[in-house]
DNA sequence: ACAGGTAAGTAAGTTTTATTTACCTAAATA
DNA sequence: TATTTAGGTAAATAAAACTTACTTACCTGT
């Protein structure tokens, strides 16, 4: 009973299949116009080896987006340990999550639009693993204040909403009007907002 | 043919039963886990009625939500033209919002959570109302820059994101912990970190 | 090398749920 | 008064999610 993956599943080539086929079917069309029938028959198998796999529909595209989320945390973490400065650390922080909702819109997508509208989505697994690399971004802000680069007089939680929530707008309207981001560009802009604040320097 | 009211549909007793019913429904469940049926049964109506009203389940959402926000806008407008200094309307626009997704939490799950997952949300007419009334924000900004409140070196259309992608996100969390906000704190706190920036103050 | 378990896979259902059709009734209108 | 029209319904339909009951083929320990 030794023989687990990383994650917890096993990846057949059935479930391979299935998986490939909702993703493909959510580059022309959304989650809830897509049919069983239609993942089915697009992976080349029968409808009810979905439910081998899959609880039911919407197990589908949690689990897709766990397994996503989860090769973007490892990401994240990997990028940020290449920086020093508390300052390279958030620009880096910012950047990746500019460059993962730039990379790959379907996935994008599903975690800005499809993702959210459960009531039991802040229960599961993906939420928390992306809470877990939105979560990065505390450590960033703990050693900033201490070390400095950052104001004391703020609540760190509160300043991580802050942070991400200006970032996760900017890459929805992207993907909402379909244009691509240049990353080192609206890091940059997005950086001087934040650290700077929108107030006429001087002031 | 020019009896129409001010929206563009009237409201007899059947359809406002409806709407009701839909909403009190949507204190206790998610969207896609209420069923036609359960929404005639708890307004006492046949199904088809919905028919008659609706175009269909989602077409049921997007009205109500579109009433719900154009009450918003009028709202928002109202309360902004009562300020005079760019400040105080920046503050205002950002403590109304706040106001609004901590007074009908239902609205706002709807408008947060259940609302943008279809692709044709950003083509609704919901979506425009809802636009409408952030970009009172850019008038707020654009006044801002040449009054000499804002740096004038920021692109408008982009700070107006900055401080809505602020603002939604910290609504957004209180929704999902239920945690109700103090309007008149948060709004402080979020205006602090907007203007001044996290960056330690003289840096 | 073979019994027995187990994972991958399927055909053909059942059930659930959104949506339609065809109809009734009463009030407004011409 | 005849007729349209708005509010409303019972019962059917259709579509799509999900199950059941069944193969087939591959491991694995004795």
């Amino acid at each position: 009973m030794n023989s687990e993956k990383s994650a917890e599943h096993s990846y057949p080539p059935g479930r391979v299949k299935i998986s490939e086929a909702l993703k493909n079917l959510l580059g022309c069309k959304d989650f809830q116009a897509i049919k069983i029938a239609e993942i089915a028959e697009t992976a080349g198998v029968n409808e009810a080896l979905i439910y081998k796999y899959f609880r039911n529909k919407r197990d589908m595209l949690y689990q897709m987006i766990g397994d996503y989320l989860e090769g973007c945390r490892v990401e994240m973490i990997r990028v940020i340990a290449g920086q020093n400065s508390t300052f390279g650390k958030l620009e880096k922080f910012i950047s990746t999550i500019i460059d993962i909702y730039n990379r790959d819109r379907i996935y994008s997508k599903m975690i800005l639009f499809e993702f959210r509208n459960s009531s039991d989505y802040y229960t599961s697994k993906p939420y928390s693993i992306l809470q877990g690399t939105y979560d990065l971004c505390l450590l960033i802000i703990r050693e900033g204040i201490s070390d400095g680069t950052f104001r004391e007089d703020i609540n760190p939680c509160f300043m991580r909403q802050h942070i991400i929530g200006s970032v996760e707008q900017v890459c929805m309207n992207s993907i909402i009007t379909s244009r691509s981001l240049s990353s080192k560009k609206i890091t940059a802009y997005i950086v001087d907002l934040l650290v700077n604040g929108i107030s006429r320097r001087g002031n």
